[in-house]
DNA sequence: TTGCGTGCAAAGGTTTTGCATGGCA
DNA sequence: TGCCATGCAAAACCTTTGCACGCAA
């Protein structure tokens, strides 16, 4: 809860710069701690968690949960795209993530907030149904 | 995995109706498990678990995840407001659980279906965002 | 030197699995 | 009688917390 966040350390330095090499890539703590391990520069995953927490809290990355019992993803958004953000959708069925751009969400997150006065965080939702192979098949 | 769901047990039975006499109500496991023992007849929470993947698997249930670290939710949806049907959001700020009953958001599941081939689930995905309260005092 | 950051170990909480027993058909 | 369902205990899993040490400023 409390940002400290004072110190410029090494593991904050190359945990920022990692995830700025992958714009757009949705990686996992455990996925971090597997590529630093490998990397020969091993991090804890606690100071993981922990960095990631930071900087999710200064809004450099995206968190979001795809699934119980699944972890927690994070991204560093991808600029290219930066007009056309990147949402997320699961299968419910086959558990497939899809990646897909679409103006439409922006509107209806905008009559959300006019409306519903609820400022929807579209990067960090998730979206739950079937897939087009999935919902064929039913 | 495997739906054998082949006997008429007392506990399936009394959960689905425990669940069918409160239509529109999100419990967790624990929820139900805390009912059952307060009630008299404790049910084992391994088997509350087991028949609610039952019922989520024959459509009868939904199940929804709120946040990680917090437990699923289940629900039998209401017939009442089956036209207008409700749905979850969550504040990142204040954790809040805002419901409310939007019919652009089924327009928006509809193109969803028309142009991106995905059959939106409203009921089971969590809308995450900011409250009217919490985007104010940013 | 100060006190935040790190990382190991252990706790925390939800969900799943192993296995012997009980109950439905 | 056959075999699924139950429920206790324990595991599995991701994440958080306690604490001593290290390192940035």
């Amino acid at each position: 809860m409390e940002e400290k966040n004072r110190y410029q350390t090494k593991q904050k330095t190359k945990l920022l710069e990692y995830m700025k090499s992958k714009p757009g890539c949705h990686m996992t703590a455990a996925d971090l701690y597997a590529y630093f391990r490998d990397s020969g520069e091993p991090m804890g995953l606690t100071t993981i968690y922990r960095q990631l927490d930071k900087l999710v809290g200064m809004g450099i990355l995206q968190k979001y949960i795809v699934d119980i019992g699944e972890p927690a993803c994070f991204v560093y958004p991808d600029e290219t795209h930066e007009h056309e953000t990147e949402y997320h959708c699961k299968c419910e069925k086959c558990g497939k993530i899809i990646h897909l751009q679409c103006p439409e969400l922006t509107a209806f997150a905008e009559h959300m907030n006019a409306e519903h006065h609820f400022l929807l965080d579209p990067q960090r939702t998730v979206f739950y149904g079937l897939c087009e192979t999935c919902a064929a098949g039913r």
